[in-house]
Parts: C-alpha cells; structure tokens; sequence
DNA sequence: CTGAAAGCGCTTACAG
DNA sequence: CTGAAAGCGCTTACAG
C-alpha cells in the first residue's frame, strides 16, 4: 500500500494540496462545504500528515527531547512520566536521553536532538558544563533547565528552592534532640546537592550546634550508592544519631543497611530521604521526606518550553518551587 | 545564525552534494583526500545533518517508538532504560509513549508515530485488542510485542514463559508446606497475568492440592492495588499462608499492609513476587521474586526490531525466555 | 473564498 | 572516482 499524500486527498476531494493543508492545520478559513468534503477523503483514504515532510518545511516536528541521568531511577521516573504526560497534552511526543550524568553522552544525544530538529529540550539534573549546551544555544534551539543551577543565563530555569529545604529538614531533626547529624549528599559538583549542604550548615549555625564533617558523605542518589555510604559514615568511632539522605532512594539503602547491622530506625538512628516517591511511603518504616512537588514542576517546565518555543525573545524566567517535610515513621526524638 | 546545508559544506569543500552525502553515509567509496576535505568543512561550518530531510527523502528517521503503561513504574521503568541505552546504541532515539492500558491512548499515540515516520515500535505489555494496531500494519511499520502475547502473528514477539514462572513459584510454595496459597493477580484481560495463573493452577493439581478462589484477587500492578487487594483477600474467614503477587510493587503494597495489620512477614504470611526490581532487595523484608531477566530481553527486543527493520518480509520470530526464582527473607516454611 | 507553484535539505538513480 | 538533477510531502507567500 503506497503512501497517501496529501495530494492523493487533495485529488479525492476535487480541491487543491493548498486548501487541504489549511484545513488540517486550520490556518486560513475554508467554507463548511469544502472542509466536509476533504475531512471525508482524508478519512477514506486513511491520510496522515507526514511530519518528515512538514518538519522540513515548516521548521517544526512537533518533538521534544527530554534529557535525564536515569529513567531507571524512580524520581527522574516519575518526572518523565509527568513530562511526558504534559507535552503529549500540549501536542508533543518527547524523546528521551538517559545520560548516566557523562558529559559525552549528553553531548551525542544533543547532536542527535539538534539533528532531529526537535523543537525544544528540557534538561533535569544535567550534570555537565555549560559548554555541552552550546549546540542548542548555536541552533537556536529552545530549552529549559530543571534542577541544577546554572550560573549562565541561557534559559527558563526551573528549580527547588535546595537551601531552604536542606534547613528546614535540619532544623526539623535538631528541633527533634539531635545532636550528631549525619549526611549522605548527592555529587559533590551537582548544585541542589550544594545547596542542600548549605541549609544543612547554616541550620547547625543558627542553633550554635558544630557538625562532623566525618558524618557527611556523598552518593549517587542511587539504592546501593546509600547502602554504601552508610557503611562509610558507621565506620566512625562517632555514630550520628540521625541521618539526612539526599534522596529517598538512597535513604532506603541506607536503611536497609541499617537493619542488616541490626540497627532500628527510628530509635537507633533517625533517617530523612529527600523527594517523596511513592515508596517512601509504602516502605517499612515509612520515611520521613522532604516533598518535591514534581507534578507541578513538570508541569511548569512543559509551559515554559511552549512559551519559549512561541516567541523565541521573551524575557528569561526563573521559578522556584518550595516543598513541604513529610513527617513518618523513620524519625523520632533523640 | 542561519542553517548550515549540505550546500554549503559541499561549497566549502569543492566538491558536489552527492559526494557530501555519500561521506556522511558512508554509502560510496570516497578518495581519501576528497573525504578530509569534507570532514573538515563539515567540522569548521558545525554542519548536523537535517534528519528531517533525510527522513522525507530516505525513508527513515532514525526514531523508534516504545508504547508502555506506566513509565513511572519501577518495571516499565527498567525496561525503559533498557531499551533506550540498546536503541542509542544501534542509532535510533525512543519516544517513550504511556498509555496507562487505555485502549484510547494507544491509538493516539500509534497515530503520531506513524506520522513521524518512526522506523519501528516497541509495544511492551500491551493491553489493547489487536485492532488498535491497524495502522501499523497498514502504513507497514515493523514492530515487536513484548510482555504480551498475541493471538494474530502480526509481529516479532518476545515474552517470559509466564506459564512456567507461575508454576514454578507456586511449587516452590506448596514445597515449603502451603496449603493455602493466595494470589494477587494483573489485570484480567492481561495475557501474562493469565498465563501465570494457569501455572498456579497446574502446580496445584500436580500436586493434587485445591486452591481457594475466594483467596485470588486482581490488582494493577501499582503500589497502592497491591494494598488494596491484600484487604480484600484478609477479609475471608480462611486466610492463606502465603502470597503469590504477580509484580514486586504489589508484593511491596501487600507486604505493607501486612505489617500495618499487625502481621510478620515471613512468620505469618510468605509473600513471593514478580520481576525481581532492584527495590525487591533493598527492601525490608527483601523479597523472594521471579526474576525477569530485563536487560537481555531488552536486548532481543531491539534486536529484533532493527532486524525487521531491515529485512521487513523476513520469517517472524518468537523468543520465549526463562526466568528464574530468587529466594530471599519473605517467605519461608509453613 | 481558493489555487498554482516554489522550495525546505536531503538521497540516489543515472551518467560519465 | 565524482557530479547534475529529480523528487520525497509538505507549507506558505503570492495572486486573484
């Protein structure tokens, strides 16, 4: 069966390709008559629009990538997810990157996207320089950074507010006795992880309590890399009492390790996680999180890609979302 | 910044269009001299080829689709990963496609991804009847069915022997002692699902034991069914002393609810589950579970795809693989 | 209210 | 070993 084109319909209806174009797209007015008959020879003929074709013309493909660390990884997961569900909504199929956080492989799949004339990026946790960017800056592709600061003003950002949620959790585990908190960071060169150190640091200033850098360790926001660190933190003459995990993946491997040690949580050592997915609440004990409102972040950041694909010169925005402590069952007083 | 074209790269070089393309596709033998000169145009110009072009012209766009359920669920999103990291590999980008099971949604996106001119389409766990699939077939998409089966041989199929799995799981039970084994199943229209089943049926009956429907219970493969659906089976009078849930997100709902009742798992309820995520592990109790094994089976999924895609009339195949259980600290002897 | 025609940037059959 | 040129299927400025 060869292809149908819009010719084909265009021939069906009795009408010219111009006439049936405008009313696919709806860009100029075509008598109810006109638009009956090529509306029911595109639906004999069974024609669909071949983007290909209208990409190359019309410089849009109705495309957008979506460049991540891990899809594997339940919180950029549940981001995809939402993103996707938003940009299909707003007429958009998203193709997704998984970039394991190498800047080489970001730097192939921007090429690739560039090359796909997709119509907008969107970045979550892009770990790498800002120079990878610059494909998308020379082609004058739109695009929008989620979850990392970038110090350049080259696009929407769309971010956490880290710093304050770092305090509020520390502060929530110093308001609950503790004295020795540890801490299981992100990558040391990813900035909410700074952030969210910064909190902590200025949490422990304010209340005049000193912290043990010995407590403080990085992970990968991955299970095993939680597991891991708390290995790396319990090897210490000084044991933490409680504990803030950058995320709640790594807070359950954490506290699964703990539990392997014969360890209790809570009464033995508090834990916080960080994102709020939804296992954070299904697992045993319930975790103590930090909420990061991803459906409305998602949400956000779609709207900013289709506005800046709109009109290209809008002024730059920056919206910061604050998030809320989930309190369960994985922290107590000291 | 204006496009750069083939055009221009073949003006910078000296040369023709045609022996530009024929550099890039390594499609004609080039003079080595004459293929450095269009490399290097092609590098001081920042040339990226037009895929859009190529795809009107050509015929392929280097894209392929994937339809699954839920890309936030841990399983799907394995699989997701997967299959990107195998499909990048092999020179193609994934639109990822979540259709939740609704019959609707499939459609919709089918349709955009026969407008896209994708090369080919995954379609893991599809739960839509068969004619959903129409336009593939018509437009002569090459796709593969993964996670499902399908009674039309429309397509390369790869699956678990899910029959097999499910009495191997329910031996492994009866083994331990069990005489009352509850189930919490997919959804019923779901082929896998129903496979499973009717191996815990023969298990049974090889053993020459009954089972109790009133202990078998449906749910949809998330966190919260298998919850509710563990609420359902504990109201009976005769409660079962294990549990097979047929997806380790569900075992973990159930697990949960368990433990909110005030049970132990193992002691007073075995519970064994489905996929062996990474969380089945971690989690506390970790989980005994059927192990998927989901990168090879990704693997062979887009194997065969880019096979199809290359050789379109070749014999269809149907890969069947094996899966293996996992024992660990959720169940134990009755 | 509608149409004829140019052209987007490639690939490739044909030619030498 | 390389090139001139047609054409993929659309959109849209121009015209009436």
């Amino acid at each position: 069966m060869a292809r149908v084109t819009i010719r084909d319909v265009a021939k069906e209806a009795g009408v010219s390709t111009t006439t049936v174009s405008h009313v696919i797209n709806e860009t100029r007015f075509v008598e109810e008559k006109t638009r009956a008959k090529v509306n029911e020879a595109i639906a004999t003929l069974g024609y669909r629009v071949n983007i290909a074709a209208r990409s190359l013309r019309a410089g849009r493909s109705q495309t957008i990538g979506l460049i991540i660390p891990d899809a594997a990884n339940l919180f950029f997961a549940e981001y995809l997810r939402k993103i996707e569900d938003f940009g299909f909504k707003a007429g958009y199929n998203v193709i997704v990157c998984n970039t394991d956080n190498e800047t080489d492989k970001e730097a192939a799949y921007i090429d690739a996207l560039v090359s796909k004339q997709v119509d907008g990026v969107i970045l979550i946790s892009s770990g790498s320089d800002p120079e990878t960017l610059n494909p998308l800056i020379s082609h004058d592709v739109p695009f929008v950074i989620a979850d990392r600061e970038f110090s350049a003003d080259v696009a929407d950002v769309v971010s956490l507010d880290n710093e304050q949620a770092g305090f509020d959790v520390t502060n929530y585990l110093l308001n609950l006795g503790h004295r020795k908190i540890g801490c299981i960071t992100g990558p040391n060169n990813f900035s909410p992880s700074i952030q969210r150190l910064n909190g902590f640091i200025r949490a422990h200033k304010e209340w005049g309590i000193p912290y043990d850098p010995e407590h403080i360790t990085s992970g990968k926001f991955t299970l095993s890399s939680g597991f891991s660190a708390f290995d790396w933190i319990w090897q210490n003459n000084s044991k933490p009492s409680a504990l803030f995990v950058f995320s709640d993946m790594m807070a359950i491997g954490a506290i699964n390790n703990a539990i392997t040690k014969g360890l209790d949580v809570p009464k033995d050592i508090s834990v916080v996680g960080f994102d709020n997915i939804e296992l954070a609440e299904a697992f045993a004990p319930s975790i103590t999180t930090f909420n990061q409102p991803i459906e409305k972040m998602a949400e956000t950041i779609v709207e900013l890609l289709t506005d800046r694909i709109k009109h290209k010169s809008a002024n730059r925005r920056r919206i910061v979302f604050r998030g809320s402590l989930i309190i369960r069952e994985s922290t107590t007083k000291y």
